[in-house]
DNA sequence: ATAACGTACAACCATATGGTTGTAGATACC
DNA sequence: GGTATCTACAACCATATGGTTGTACGTTAT
């Protein structure tokens, strides 16, 4: 079950950053390029193209060349992928709570006898 | 709206590396203690322990002392945590389909007329 | 043709990260 | 008491990360 390890330490780290946890709602609502997106941070062009990168390595956004520009667009898939995996954590606590439960039907029936 | 970034950044940070995510599905099977966690990974117990402090500034574990030993707990109120940040990329998606479907019918009925 | 714009990428720097070994303090065992 | 166990933490190292500036190249505008 260790597989996809890669690709799921890639998305979790690109969202353990706020600037690119911010440039990804962007890319969500609607495609723009890296100046424009540039444009909203206090960082130098480079460092934002920098995040992009990391965005689009864990397959959070894509691109696609218009002219001289290169649009940003958000990608759902990966997000999804995201939400699956933390889902996991989740079924697991279900179960744990599930498993307490029953050890304290079996000590309360233990009682009753 | 820029609250919590801290809290998100450590989450996902911390959720960023494989060994640290099989800790975290341990935990939430049932408390453990630190060598205990330790002696599953190939690695130094500092290593581990270092692991699971950054699970806990995260607030993804909680530790408790017996005896000796350090007892590691999964905590479900960070997962919950990530897991609603994320769904306000999958909101944000769906908001843009919807716009994307608005401009498509308008456009229907432009060339009918 | 030349200037301006948008992008990519290299080189560099400071700090963070993930690992190591070693040391020291509590607690449990004999 | 003495020894083994569990944990915490410091010091250290190599590499990754997030930022910078500078350069190069393709595209658009004058």
């Amino acid at each position: 079950m260790v597989v996809d390890t890669e690709r799921t330490d890639r998305v979790f780290r690109a969202l353990a950053d706020a600037t690119r946890r911010d440039i990804l709602l962007r890319v969500m609502r609607g495609e723009s390029s890296v100046s424009t997106l540039a444009s909203y941070y206090p960082m130098s062009f480079a460092a934002v193209q920098k995040h992009v990168v990391v965005l689009e390595r864990a397959r959070l956004v894509t691109k696609r060349k218009q002219g001289r520009e290169q649009l940003v667009l958000g990608e759902s898939s990966a997000i999804e992928h995201a939400i699956e995996q933390l889902e996991r954590y989740e079924i697991e606590w279900r179960e744990r709570l599930v498993r307490f439960d029953e050890v304290l039907q079996n000590s309360l029936k233990g009682r009753k006898q």
